[in-house]
DNA sequence: CTCCCGATAT
DNA sequence: ATATCAGGAG
């Protein structure tokens, strides 16, 4: 990783240059998971560790079906859920999350997924990326999603070299109005996963390659 | 830091 | 064969 130069008025002012530019690509970019409800986003979104979204899909398509409420995940053998995960990978830390998770939700939550930071994390398996997942996408509230493609990004556009996610997304609320978080997040990563790609990065085909020191252009 | 873990692209 | 995929817990 290297090193990141200029002041700080510089770095804001390149970082709005890097959402107005990904704002113009990626207009109204959204999850792409699939869910109708907060609760089943907050499902979706511990299966997704690790996992592509489509995979998520496919396995929700019928989970969601079988499992409505914190309660109906609880009542079944957790062996019952793992196999019902199971294309998911990690399928049994991912059966222990989602119980833990809704055992919180249903005795501290009356059920209910709650729409604030500090509530979300106590829920067994949900980290800030989970939280900030349901609390942009769900709850339309700002949010950074710090994923594996953030994180890439980021650090190639240069915007923050840290290496710790939470301190990404702190790097990122200091550099960024408010008002651009979710928008920008949610862009963010789906210019990692079709253009900013980890093997083979399309940088001929980049929106923001003027804005970005990566060295592979063409 | 390690571990969990299946599916897919390269 | 190996890297990678919307991470979190111990």
């Amino acid at each position: 990783m290297r090193k990141i130069v200029g002041t700080i008025t510089q770095l804001k002012a390149r970082a709005k240059s890097i959402v107005k530019g990904l704002r113009k690509a990626y207009p109204g970019a959204t999850t792409a998971l699939r869910f109708s409800t907060s609760f089943e986003l907050l499902i979706a979104t511990i299966l997704s560790a690790q996992c592509t979204d489509e995979r998520v899909n496919k396995v929700t398509r019928r989970l969601f079906k079988k499992y409505r409420s914190p309660q109906d995940y609880l009542n079944v053998d957790p062996h019952e859920l793992e196999q019902d995960i199971r294309q998911t990978g990690f399928y049994r830390n991912k059966t222990k999350s989602i119980h833990a998770c809704c055992k919180g939700l249903v005795e501290e939550y009356k059920g209910e997924v709650p729409d604030d930071m500090d509530e979300l994390v106590t829920l067994g398996g949900v980290g800030r990326k989970t939280a900030n997942l349901v609390l942009g996408c769900a709850f339309n509230k700002p949010a950074i999603t710090v994923d594996t493609h953030v994180k890439r990004v980021v650090g190639r556009v240069e915007l923050s070299n840290e290496t710790n996610p939470d301190k990404i997304e702190f790097d990122l609320q200091r550099l960024l109005d408010k008002k651009d978080w979710t928008q920008f997040s949610n862009a963010l990563i789906l210019h990692g996963r079709y253009v900013c790609q980890a093997r083979c990065p399309l940088c001929n085909e980049c929106v923001i390659r003027a804005y970005c020191p990566f060295p592979n252009k063409p």
